[in-house]
DNA sequence: AAATAAACATTAGATATCTAATAGTCAGGT
DNA sequence: ACCTGACTATTAGATATCTAATGTTTATTT
């Protein structure tokens, strides 16, 4: 139990990616997109996601609020929905040609923004990054009270 | 090309820093507080901070943000703001008994869950974890560009 | 000294997100 | 078959955050 511990290490992860978040959103704009709108569109192109549900649990946001973006998107032109004829309670989503166009875009300013953001960075100092952020999260998520599980691949 | 680069890191930053916040939030509703309200406390009591809007800076949130939330915590009597007599344009604000006492409160929730956070975490992993926030962190903070041209996409 | 600019906080209005309630669809039990 | 409950997405209303504009005070310039 109890350690001398330093400064709460969830408010240095909070201040951080507050920081990352608003400079990628920066560059995102710049070129044409916003935040929500790439995540959206980077858990459609990587993952395979079931329904708006899982998409909305990818991407950390609910479900109402993903509708949302989804309304303004498919206003846009980016994306379409459409009833799964297996499941019509399902909304399938997918890009549209537009949509794939600006997913390009974004995605080169992003590998811009990522580029920065490792600056300094060796291959290894990332992988344990990505290591103890996904251990965070087990942490609190739900059931990991007992003890920290290996689960980097 | 730079790197054949993963992920990108930003994406699992926010992605960890959402998750961890919501827990936290809902520990701090739990002790009757919440997470901006936290925040605040937590930096007036272990910085020193001149003015609003360097409290906003520490925070992460705006200034008119800011006005928000303070608003909120006076009327519930947590926190006063009064005038610096040297330099009147300055809002000088202290917490209260009231907010001491709720930032007691709040502090052991706090503990608690930044204990549960650590689960499975040795010191010096800690450690390394906010150092590498750290530089993340300079890697976005204004001067820190590489103006590397390298055009990928 | 007066005028102008800068710094700080607030206010006003817009946008994003959340929770709760609603509508549509499917699965299971009787 | 039909009711009940669960699941999916949307809608409605509340809250939080942001940007831009405003008011007040201080600093600078002429």
């Amino acid at each position: 139990m109890p350690r001398p511990t330093g400064p709460p290490i969830g408010l240095a992860l909070t201040r951080t990616a507050k920081a990352v978040s608003r400079a990628f959103d920066d560059a995102l704009a710049a070129a044409g997109g916003s935040l929500p709108a790439w995540l959206i569109m980077i858990s459609l192109k990587t993952r395979s996601l079931g329904n708006q549900r899982e998409l909305a649990e990818a991407i950390g946001i609910r479900g109402a609020t993903l509708t949302h973006h989804l309304n303004t998107m498919e206003a846009d032109g980016l994306v379409i929905r459409r009833r799964d004829p297996a499941n019509r309670r399902i909304h399938q989503v997918e890009l549209t040609d537009r949509g794939e166009t600006l997913f390009r875009q974004l995605a080169a300013a992003a590998s811009t923004h990522d580029q920065r953001l490792r600056t300094g960075f060796s291959d290894e100092e990332i992988a344990t990054l990505e290591q103890l952020l996904r251990r965070l999260q087990h942490n609190v998520s739900g059931e990991a009270h007992d003890r920290a599980s290996r689960s980097d691949a």
